[in-house]
DNA sequence: AGTCGGTAAAGTGTAAACACTTTCAGCCGT
DNA sequence: ACGGCTGAAAGTGTTTACACTTTACCGACT
């Protein structure tokens, strides 16, 4: 089912503009260039050391997804980012997982399945001695839900989850710890999950991840009405 | 609530780059390039009186848009737009705009809900004489998943849906005649729509609305495997 | 003191030029 | 003839140069 196959994938020399878009996000990402913050395009050039065609051309990708907004003559900003936006990012995420769980319900093969159940076992291992903090959880739900969405067999779902979605939602991780204390709800919500497919129910499947999505983020939601309260206040909008 | 103030909002000429991305954007929803085939940027440029800075430029943001891919070194073609591919789009769009239904029922006024449900009549009392044909149904069709889209009050689903998936789905529209013998079926489902969201109903409100596209989805997919029977058909319109 | 106006520096928008890769027609050898 | 080699033409990748806009500083005027 894999389309990684080393042969009859095209070979390609990743362009300029490839690496450049790449190092922006990840400068995006690990917070190097801050939310909100301008863009020169000549210095930023410069200090990746190429010319400002390419640059120019990476920030019009990066646009495309939204993580950097264009002002005619003025310049470039990295997306805001607001507590709303991220919110409303996850309701778009309970959307587009749940179709594809449902759809995973249907498509999964019986070992995939079986491989996921063994997965959730392994960290409920690792778990147990390191309960409470979500850093190993990191990969291990990106996993979780990775796998998940591939199996719905829709390539467009899977393009915008896995390309763009978990991206942008990966910028947010680093200004706060958006899972802390979730982590064994989030497990026993993943073993659910993984029970609905086992049980082949469309329905179940479909409820069982957006509920696991929704609590995800009321969590964040409470987090951070909590934050507000306490007057940590890094300022919204 | 609508933000169409005249003042306070931001001047701005529009750039080459995006006067030349709705030029092709248009010429491939009109089909004036063939999916599949290939864009010569110096050949378009010209055409188009712009050198190919701007050229590239747009052609990256389509490329975000997934309207085009880019293979290095090669060029650029016009993405394939597959059967499978309007399916899978159709998909994501039953998942969206079915949580978007379902916050518009908890959001929406009771004055747009009465003018939607206006909107539903005075397209009733038309389609009476117009019955059978989907073409006015078109912009009717657009203006009302339009509108409850926009109440959902979620600016990602807004941006998702009205800026990329309904223009991509709009590149269908010439390859062939999408909603066919469908107009009296779409309007008793449009009514039930909004039946849901008078009653406020959560829950009916996104299930009306995804039964609605899915309905709409398994329509197109009964008249490609009738057209496959038949022998290939070409395009309509 | 504060405001207005002007000028220079910096930055973005666009075009043109240069470098490398792919493509294809024609030639040569078999 | 057929298949592979070769070189010119065409195309993409990248850089450089130029035009226009914005920004910020500084001096003059109220």
């Amino acid at each position: 089912m894999a389309k990684t196959n080393t042969l009859s994938e095209k070979v390609s020399v990743p362009s300029l503009v490839d690496i450049v878009t790449q190092r922006v996000e990840e400068a995006i990402m690990s917070g190097e260039l801050e939310p909100g913050s301008k863009i020169r395009e000549q210095t930023l050039a410069r200090s990746l050391g190429v010319s400002r065609g390419p640059m120019r051309e990476a920030i019009r990708r990066l646009e495309g997804r939204k993580l950097v907004t264009r002002t005619p003559n003025i310049g470039v900003h990295i997306a805001s980012l607001s507590e709303k936006d991220l919110l409303d990012l996850l309701v778009v995420r309970e959307a587009l997982e749940g179709i594809a769980c449902r759809m995973a319900s249907q498509l999964m093969s019986d070992a995939e399945i079986a491989s996921l159940h063994n997965l959730l076992e392994r960290h409920t291992a690792h778990k147990t001695f390191r309960q409470g903090k979500g850093y190993y959880q990191e990969s291990h739900d990106f996993d979780f839900h990775f796998r998940i969405v591939k199996a719905s067999g829709n390539e467009r779902l899977i393009q915008m989850l896995c390309d763009d979605l978990y991206h942008l939602l990966r910028v947010y991780r680093y200004k706060s710890s958006t899972r802390e204390g979730r982590a064994e709800a989030a497990l026993k919500e993943h073993q659910e999950i993984v029970a609905a497919l086992e049980s082949r129910d469309e329905e179940r499947a479909e409820g069982a991840m957006r509920k696991h999505i929704r609590n995800a983020r009321a969590h964040i939601e409470k987090m951070w009405l909590n934050d507000q309260n306490k007057g940590t206040a890094p300022a919204a909008n």
